[in-house]
DNA sequence: GCCAACGTTGGC
DNA sequence: GCCAACGTTGGC
């Protein structure tokens, strides 16, 4: 049975169509430095589940759909020292950071906005809309998932 | 182990 | 731009 899950990006930084025009619409999913949305990727991510693909800060909504095709590797760049989300504790011998690469499914026609995530019956206890909640990678039930899905349809 | 200080996230 | 909430760091 493949798990679903919640992955946040500031579209000004990688959207979902930045995903979908890529080569084989597929991207590593680099640059998370939480560890426990890092425990996600690297423990409990497997192919084949299904993401849903959010859009923080600007217009913050669920704008589709992406799904897990590598399961977890060291993210390298956590030992480049030109990268922006470097890290000197991390090396190749010792990789402290790790990533999923996912593939593009569904762009939603119409995105579901936060306020109406907030506003849905069943969505009650979605990790994402917890008070403080800052996890960038996090799970959704099945039903979560099945919801989130519906409304985009709506 | 505690906790203050700091930097970051992210909604509004 | 504001600010609440959070995670990390480092002194003690």
């Amino acid at each position: 049975m493949p798990k679903y899950w919640l992955m946040k990006t500031e579209p000004g930084c990688f959207s979902i169509d930045d995903l979908k025009a890529l080569p084989d619409s597929t991207s590593p999913w680099d640059g998370v430095r939480n560890y426990q949305a890092r425990n996600f990727m690297r423990d409990e991510m497997r192919m084949g589940d299904k993401v849903l693909f959010y859009h923080s800060v600007t217009d913050p909504s669920v704008a589709g759909v992406a799904e897990v095709v590598r399961e977890s590797y060291p993210d390298h760049t956590s030992w480049d020292p030109e990268d922006s989300h470097f890290d000197p504790k991390s090396t190749p011998e010792s990789p402290r950071w790790f990533m999923v690469d996912v593939r593009f499914v569904t762009k939603f026609d119409h995105p579901v906005p936060l306020r109406v995530l907030k506003a849905t019956p069943g969505l009650e206890n979605m990790e994402l809309l917890r008070k403080g909640s800052r996890l960038s990678v996090m799970p959704v039930t099945e039903e979560e998932f099945s919801i989130v899905c519906s409304l985009a349809e709506a």
